[in-house]
DNA sequence: AAAGATTACTTGCATATGCAAGTAAACCGG
DNA sequence: CCGGTTTACTTGCATATGCAAGTAATCTTT
C-alpha cells in the first residue's frame, strides 16, 4: 500500500523528505531549465531577465513598467535596471505616458522584436525536448496543477 | 473542441502564450512561494538559501559542500559564501575530511538543528495552505510530472 | 482649491551571485 | 615515484538584486 506522499512533502512532518517537497522540485527544475536556456540565450547576446521582458512585451507592447514587472515576476527596482540595459542595447524604448505622466511605458523596438524572434528560435528546440513524452492530457494537467499551486499561494 | 495547449506553450510557435508556458508558471509559482516563505523565515532570522542548506543537511549531516550544493541546487561558489555566513552564525561547522583532505564537510551544530526545527515549524502551516484541495492522487501526479520535466532536461 | 493620501516609479546602498582563475590533494600511466 | 590529470574546493572581481527612502504626478477629502 502506497504511502501518502503529501505527508512526506510536509516540511513540518517528522518523516519529511525533500524529494516529495513540491518546492524543492520546482526550484530544482527551474534552475536546471534556466541554466540550460541561459547558454542558448548567451549565443544571441541576451540574458534570462532580458528574455523574460521580451516575452512579456511580445504579448502587448507599449506597457507600463509595473505591469511588465508583474507579468514577468520581477521586482520593480530590479526591472528598472534591466530596462535600462535593454534600452541601452536598443531593444526597447522607455517613455513617459502622455495620459498619466507618472507611468513609464516600455515598448519593443524593431531590433527588440527581431531579438525576440531570435530568442524564440533558439529556445524552441529546447521546448520540444522539455515536453518529450507529455501527452496533451499530461500537459494540460501540469498547467492545471501549477495554476492551482499558484492560486493557493494568493 | 479544446486546443492543444502544448502548441500555445511553445515559445517557437506563432500563437505562443506565456500562460501556457510551463516555465513561466514554474518561475511564477516559485517566486510567489519564495516571497511568502522568506517573510516567515525572517521572523526566525534566516534567509532562503540558509533554509535550503538546513533542509539538505537535515537529511544527512556531515556532508561535503559539493554534495550539499547539488542537493540544494546552489552553485558551489555561492554555497561557499552561504556556508561562511552559516558558520559565522553558529548553525554549521566546516571541516576538512580526514580521508580526503580536498573535501570540506559541512555539519549541523545543535544550534543549527534547533534552527531547522524552528524553520519547519514556521513553514509547516504554509505547506498546508499550499496543498489545499490537492487529493493524494493530484499530489502524486504533480510530483510525477515535475520529475518528468526535470528528467527531460538532463 | 489646498492639504493629505495614493500611485508609480526612481535611486542609493548593502549584499548576493557566479564566472573565471586560482590552489591543493588525490589519481593515473609509464 | 614523477609528471600530467582530474577532483574538490576557494577567492577575486564584476555584476545583479532588492530594501528602503526618496520624488513626482494623481486622486480625495474637506
Amino acid at each position: 500500500m502506497a504511502e501518502d506522499l503529501r505527508k512526506l512533502g510536509d516540511s513540518g512532518s517528522a518523516d519529511f523528505h525533500v524529494e516529495a517537497y513540491p518546492f524543492y522540485l520546482l526550484n530544482r527544475t527551474a534552475s536546471r531549465y534556466n541554466a540550460a536556456i541561459e547558454t542558448e540565450l548567451r549565443s544571441i547576446g541576451i540574458d534570462i531577465p532580458t528574455w523574460r521582458v521580451l516575452m512579456v512585451l511580445g504579448e502587448e507592447s507599449p506597457r507600463p513598467v509595473a505591469k511588465v514587472g508583474r507579468a514577468a515576476v520581477i521586482k520593480l527596482s530590479t526591472l528598472m535596471r534591466i530596462a535600462e540595459r535593454m534600452a541601452r542595447a536598443g531593444l526597447i524604448t522607455t517613455e513617459r505616458d502622455e495620459m498619466d505622466r507618472r507611468v513609464t511605458q516600455l515598448a519593443l523596438t524593431t531590433e527588440g522584436e527581431e531579438k525576440l524572434m531570435a530568442a524564440r528560435a533558439v529556445t524552441a528546440p529546447f521546448y520540444k525536448k522539455l515536453i518529450r513524452g507529455f501527452s496533451e492530457r499530461d500537459f494540460a494537467r501540469l498547467l492545471q496543477l501549477m495554476n492551482r499551486l499558484y492560486d493557493n499561494l494568493a
